[in-house]
DNA sequence: TCGAATACTAAGGATTCCTTAGTATGCTAA
DNA sequence: TTAGCATACTAAGGAATCCTTAGTATTCGA
């Protein structure tokens, strides 16, 4: 997919979804929350999964809503072990 | 802990760390991806707990900085068993 | 190698933010 | 009570950033 055709995808002006990827991508400038959010919904990645630097935990975010839910109910009861401050 | 205070040990200018505060939390303004960074560093919570609506998800992200290397490897071994598509 | 699609950039008007200055509110000690 | 202070909050404008336009550069397939 195009740097054009995501930015169309995630709603951004058809006129200027080139550029304006072009700039985030390139880093000359940065999308808000709004617009990441949109473009993680049209890629398919869950926001989290960005804004975390453990490559353990982002395996786990990338892959929870695909767990079933007694499944989900063992990582809880594993995390839950965890001592509290 | 003041929004004032908070803003400061986020290293904002000390002089304007209280209105920048009050403009986020009553969402006049939106702080940008640094920012949102270093109070979460202040704050003590992880960044990605913050862009996650799974409230099981939540709690995973919030507390696996904590869980140990034998949970953290079956909590892996579980996710991985999801379908890969 | 021509044409079209894609990638990329400069520049400026549009938008948002940070800062200043100040008011409002809550709280504590005299 | 109330004087004093810390905290919360807001308006307004200069400062910073972004979105858009216009255009060039590059890639790629016919």
């Amino acid at each position: 997919m195009s740097q054009k055709q995501l930015g169309i995808e995630a709603g951004f002006d058809p006129s200027s979804a080139s550029p304006r990827m072009n700039q985030y991508e390139k880093g000359k400038h940065h999308p808000d929350a709004t617009t990441v959010a949109k473009l993680c919904e049209v890629l398919g990645v869950p926001v989290a999964y960005l804004y975390c630097d453990d490559d353990d935990l982002a395996r786990v975010i990338a892959n929870f809503s695909k767990v079933g839910e007694k499944d989900r109910k063992r990582i809880l009861a594993i995390v839950d072990t965890v001592k509290q401050s």
